[in-house]
DNA sequence: GTCAGACCTATGCG
DNA sequence: ACGCATAGGTCTG
């Protein structure tokens, strides 16, 4: 497929945002609502195959976002050092399209974890409870189906190394279960309201709202702060982040979370949720 | 309304 | 080596 507008599947997929992915023999091997992937770039060439069967190029344009004005949106949020240094470095990556289910249930995993940990955890819930697809002799499993979480035990959900998250999980399979139009139903809120809504959920506070808000309901506007994010916004407003008296960060509060995201939203605009990602992919890396 | 403390687990640091 | 803090936070009291 040939490319109109500037991509890059590497940072793309590598920046963080999405867990179930990884490369081998320069292609980058995924699975999608059921359907292997292999996809690889080359230039303004985007290569890829679908297992076992065919997907229509608009199924690749709609999770890879390739419908976003890219260009519009970097020029739009580029308003101060850092992200301008994020964009320069990271140009092309964009936010992937998540389904609302994988995604609640990835970023109530990824909680309190580290992403080598949740992506563990997301595979073992994969292979437990996805249907196994073999390509060429090689096994690959798909997203846990939400009737096979709902119907799974705690202890069982635990056997993943989900930890204490199991009991999350399990709770929002039987919510979802019992009402199958609960999250879709959501897609008519705006974005303060789906994401109060998506935080009765339980393990769904502010961060895994906001979260599934921009991956999972196209709202660009929303701007997830962790413990990185939060760094780099109180660089760019030239303040210290608070610490307790052992010098040690002070834990992030809601109250904190609700100034800092709303100055996000001011600072970056409609379009706060992709600076939030070049941000995050920016810091992470810099520490490394 | 606000705030410590606890929490599964693997990884990475000293 | 091996104990200890930390990780894309949230819940409880």
């Amino acid at each position: 497929m040939k490319l109109d507008s500037h991509f890059n599947l590497d940072h793309t997929l590598s920046c963080g945002q999405i867990f179930r992915w990884a490369k081998a023999n320069g292609w980058w091997y995924g699975i999608v609502e059921g359907n292997i992937l292999k996809v690889r770039q080359d230039g303004d060439e985007l290569l890829y195959t679908a297992y076992p069967e065919y997907v229509a190029e608009d199924f690749i344009k709609r999770y890879f976002r390739l419908d976003d004005d890219l260009s519009n949106i970097l020029r739009r949020i580029n308003k101060d050092v850092e992200i301008n240094n994020a964009i320069q470095q990271f140009n092309g990556l964009r936010i992937v399209r998540q389904s609302v289910w994988s995604c609640l249930i990835s970023y109530v995993c990824a909680t309190n974890a580290s992403i080598a940990v949740i992506e563990n955890m997301l595979r073992n819930l994969s292979e437990k409870f996805g249907d196994e697809i073999i390509v060429n002799g090689k096994a690959f499993f798909s997203f846990p189906k939400v009737k096979k979480l709902a119907k799974a035990s705690v202890n069982e959900i635990k056997q993943c190394k989900v930890g204490y998250r199991a009991q999350y999980l399990s709770e929002i399979a039987k919510q979802v279960e019992n009402n199958p139009n609960l999250l879709e139903e959501l897609r008519k809120s705006d974005y303060i309201e789906l994401r109060d809504e998506l935080r009765s959920l339980p393990g769904v506070g502010p961060k895994v709202a906001d979260c599934v808000s921009l991956f999972a309901f196209d709202k660009l506007e929303a701007f997830p702060i962790d413990v990185w994010i939060r760094r780099v916004i109180y660089q760019i407003r030239g303040a210290g982040i608070p610490r307790t008296k052992d010098g040690t960060e002070k834990p992030l509060t809601v109250s904190e979370y609700t100034e800092l995201s709303s100055f996000a939203r001011r600072h970056y605009g409609l379009f706060a949720g992709y600076a939030q990602e070049y941000l995050f992919y920016y810091i992470r890396s810099k520490d490394r």
